[in-house]
DNA sequence: GCCGTTTTCGGCCCGACTGTTTTCAGTCG
């Protein structure tokens, strides 16, 4: 049982608690619960054999015996005894928006709705409007609230809904009397998936911001307006909240709308701690005297903290770091100095030549750069004579034209089904860079998955493991293997995981990065790309790296060239595959 | 359910908006 099984349980409960009528404060432990376990960068089953459980903020005696018994027999009582009162499909209705668990509760006792199917045929024929504070009005919302929830594909990837985003706030920046206009929410922390924008604004002209608001291109509609506040549906059929505030709030708001919001209670609870009030109008003493909020350093400081990164705002430890001086530096894009796993038009699918992808690449300021086109397994993939014909092209350009980034010989080799490399190892040992990556048999059985990687791990060639879990969000989940047993032979051989900025692989994740640089395995953020374009992708993967914490140091493609060959090179095994001396 | 610089009992983050009401409950972030 993995913490994200844990943390479905804990979240289950607790919606199945809102919809018996149970405490709400129960219910908000076990939210918090859920949301710590899954952020958790450790399994529960290793804290649980520690004895460490209660150690966390937020699990005490009994979650921790549920935990334990979830364990050992993948279930716990009261979790079931839940599940034998409520019908299964009321859990469905909870996600659609605007209906809550005392409107799904209402629509259970009184006209005995089992799901979403049974509501909507209660909000049709007229039943639900005859309960109390339910209306025509609302009624007709739930039943497009309802449309909108079959439609939703779900959330969208956060290169998406950042160019949208970006696109409105420039079009607010224009407003006279607009001070500020910025992006906030899970699009400012960099989440990989977004569900909806966040926009602020300062200004004391709300009328005309809102009226701008609604002019935008990408806004569809305002389905609510207020003062301070206002939503609207997007063309691209996600929802944008924007929010308008006085400047000397504008910190305070940007701070609160970034969120997270388990980590927003948690600074607010720091500050109640210290006798002060934290709002998204600012920082206020006990009588109410405002002392700051102008700027998010303003409430980080009151409350006696360094400013935090936003990819940081998880509420997984960043505000204990925070307060005991140990936050992460960390990492940013202009450290890195090369890419590693690029595609030319020499193989396959890459659609640039080795030329016109170097020029791009110094364009950027890289100053490495490793072709590493597809082995022979792939279609129009590279048997072994014409591997070598082109690094030695690759060498050839490289004494030959002494501008731009200095160029790597490389490939990405396949991992076969046995585990094998899909070069021959000799071949593959005169490259200045190896990548190694799963492109098949993505349903082989977790036991079988993981031994094929740690084979292709220990040939002694493999430089860097190639997009490791093999996602691609929203179309493939990530193959199932033992990531923790592949860590330990990563660090074992030497070799690096792979962040492979693909804006819709991002593959590790945030949490796998954290995991890695908790096991002392390195990293290198690559771009993946196919065409020169692509090169500058290199971006969402330092985002995912900040979310999984990663400093200059847990990075490969950091280090300068010299050092870098000499680092991919040491640990290159077995012996017989290195020349003497 | 958790947790402790007021507490082992009695608190638990805070505010906006909507649709229903005629003062507020439900939902959201």
């Amino acid at each position: 049982m993995e913490n994200t099984d844990v943390a479905q349980v804990f979240a289950e409960v607790a919606d199945l608690l809102e919809l018996t009528g149970g405490n709400a404060f129960k219910v908000r432990a076990y939210r918090q619960a859920a949301q710590l376990v899954e952020l958790l960068p450790t399994p529960v089953s290793e804290l649980w054999r520690q004895g460490k459980l209660t150690e966390l903020p937020a699990i005490g005696e009994r979650l921790a015996a549920h935990i334990e018994e979830l364990l050992a027999t993948g279930h716990y009582r009261e979790h079931d005894k839940l599940l034998a009162r409520v019908p299964p499909g009321l859990l469905e209705l909870l996600k659609v928006e605007g209906l809550g668990p005392k409107t799904a509760a209402l629509a259970w006792k009184r006209l005995h709705v089992k799901g979403l199917e049974d509501f909507e045929v209660a909000c049709r024929s007229g039943a639900l409007e005859k309960l109390p504070r339910m209306g025509p009005r609302r009624v007709a919302a739930l039943l497009l609230a309802i449309e909108r929830h079959r439609a939703r594909k779900g959330r969208v990837p956060l290169y998406r809904a950042l160019a949208s985003a970006e696109a409105i706030v420039r079009q607010l920046r224009e407003v006279p009397g607009v001070q500020a206009a910025e992006v906030a929410g899970s699009i400012r922390r960099r989440r990989e998936t977004i569900g909806d924008l966040d926009l602020l604004v300062a200004s004391l002209e709300v009328d005309a911001v809102i009226a701008a608001f609604k002019r935008a291109p990408e806004v569809q509609q305002l389905v609510a307006s207020g003062p301070t506040r206002c939503t609207a549906r997007l063309k691209s059929g996600l929802q944008a909240d924007l929010r308008i505030l006085p400047p000397q709030s504008f910190g305070a708001a940007m701070h609160y709308f970034t969120g997270s919001k388990s980590h927003n209670i948690e600074v607010r609870t720091r500050a109640m701690r210290q006798g002060l009030k934290l709002s998204e109008y600012g920082v206020f003493d006990r009588e109410g005297r405002r002392l700051g909020g102008a700027t998010e350093e303003d409430v980080f400081r009151l409350v006696g903290l360094p400013w935090i990164p936003p990819e940081l705002r998880e509420g997984a430890g960043e505000v204990e770091a925070a307060a005991a001086g140990r936050l992460p530096r960390l990492i940013e894009e202009a450290d890195l100095l090369g890419d590693l796993h690029v595609h030319s038009e020499a193989s396959s699918d890459g659609r640039s030549s080795v030329e016109e992808l170097r020029e791009e690449a110094g364009h950027l300021g890289r100053r490495y750069l490793a072709i590493t086109d597809h082995s022979r397994s792939r279609p129009l993939g590279l048997e072994a004579g014409p591997m070598r014909a082109l690094a030695l092209e690759i060498h050839r350009l490289e004494a030959q034209v002494r501008r731009g980034p200095h160029l790597l010989t490389g490939v990405e080799v396949d991992i076969l089904g046995d585990g094998e490399l899909d070069l021959p190892l000799e071949v593959l040992a005169e490259l200045d860079c190896v990548v190694a990556s799963v492109h098949s048999h993505f349903s082989d059985s977790p036991e079988k998955m993981t031994r094929r990687i740690v084979r292709a791990l220990r040939s002694g060639v493999v430089d860097v493991l190639g997009h490791p879990t093999g996602r691609q969000l929203g179309i493939r989940d990530p193959y199932a293997f033992d990531f923790q047993q592949v860590l330990e032979v990563a660090r074992e051989q030497g070799v690096a995981l792979e962040i492979n900025a693909t804006p819709d692989r991002l593959d590790l994740d945030d949490k796998h990065c954290r995991l890695a640089k908790e096991a002392g395995v390195r990293l290198v953020i690559s771009s993946d790309a196919h065409h020169a374009s692509q090169l500058a992708n290199l971006r969402y993967g330092v985002w995912v790296a900040r979310r999984g914490w990663l400093e200059r140091e847990d990075l490969l493609n950091t280090l300068p060239l010299n050092q870098l060959k000499r680092r991919l090179h040491a640990h290159r095994g077995p012996p017989e595959l290195h020349a003497p001396g």
